[in-house]
DNA sequence: TACATTTGTATCGCAAACGATTTAATCTTA
DNA sequence: TAAGATTAAATCGTTTGCGATACAAATGTA
């Protein structure tokens, strides 16, 4: 079989443009989470323990797609920020259950900007940021 | 104004389905790049490097919108894999000239069944591929 | 009950990523 | 040409992200 050397130019690749898209959005919200003193996977966090307090790692682990070893020290660093607490469940001692504090509660009031934010510092349309979100959780959902 | 926390919900956001859409390609990469001893980096930088060679830091840094401090220590490693050579320009000393040795030159043919490996594994259409492509780098060019 | 397996979490080590700062070389311009 | 600005790369410190591994509690099974 002939080798074909020119699909491997840069902006042929999808992946190229998915890793460097995600790197500068999430460079976006460094200067507005900056304010609040959390980092991205931080905020992320959050958001999971907003819709859903009182949770072990697993269910934090499988809306965001992290796996423990990252979670783990990500959890304990937020622990020691006042944010939330971890706490070896008594029925199931496997789990870890994490809670909000009344700061972690509270956060959520400031955060309420960060999305409107966002969302004006990107170039797409409503319907394009529809195609775009659809595509990507295709992609994410596809993907064992 | 009425503080909107509605806007908070993880399945809302753009940024984490491209978070997350990123970083489970470049897992879908890993099996395939830990054949050729390269990390996902590390494969970006040589796809740089096979379509131009003998360029400087600089070059590197704005094609894969990485920062020096990122790209050196890269570098650096990739050095000592025998991969590529670092010197310094003879005509501007604050330029490092990156050139592939044989080895990473040689590893282009065994790189090129990469790109055909991950399309296979993505559940996208040609027309949403190209759509998708086409969103990702509207967001990277706008963005400063 | 003893033993193996599964599940959930934690630990360790390495390689990115990036902000902030530093160093050295080159360019500008007064 | 000397002072200041700019540019290129490197250094430092912190946080992620993940593979490999370890470990304890829970579960299954002989």
């Amino acid at each position: 079989m002939a080798v074909n050397l020119s699909a491997l130019q840069l902006d042929k690749q999808l992946c190229f443009p998915l890793y460097t898209a995600s790197r500068l959005v999430t460079q976006c919200y460094h200067p507005i989470l900056k304010e609040l003193d959390l980092t991205y996977p931080q905020y992320l966090v959050l958001l999971v323990l907003w819709e859903s307090d009182k949770v072990n790692v697993s269910l934090i682990s499988k809306r965001l797609y992290l796996q423990s070893n990252t979670l783990t020290p990500l959890l304990k660093r937020m622990e020691e920020m006042g944010l939330l607490t971890r706490e070896r469940s008594a029925e199931d001692e496997r789990n870890v259950i994490i809670r909000l504090t009344e700061k972690g509660r509270n956060l959520q009031i400031q955060a309420s900007t960060v999305p409107a934010y966002l969302s004006s510092q990107t170039p797409l349309s409503q319907e394009e940021f529809q195609t775009l979100h659809q595509l990507l959780y295709k992609i994410i959902q596809h993907t064992p």
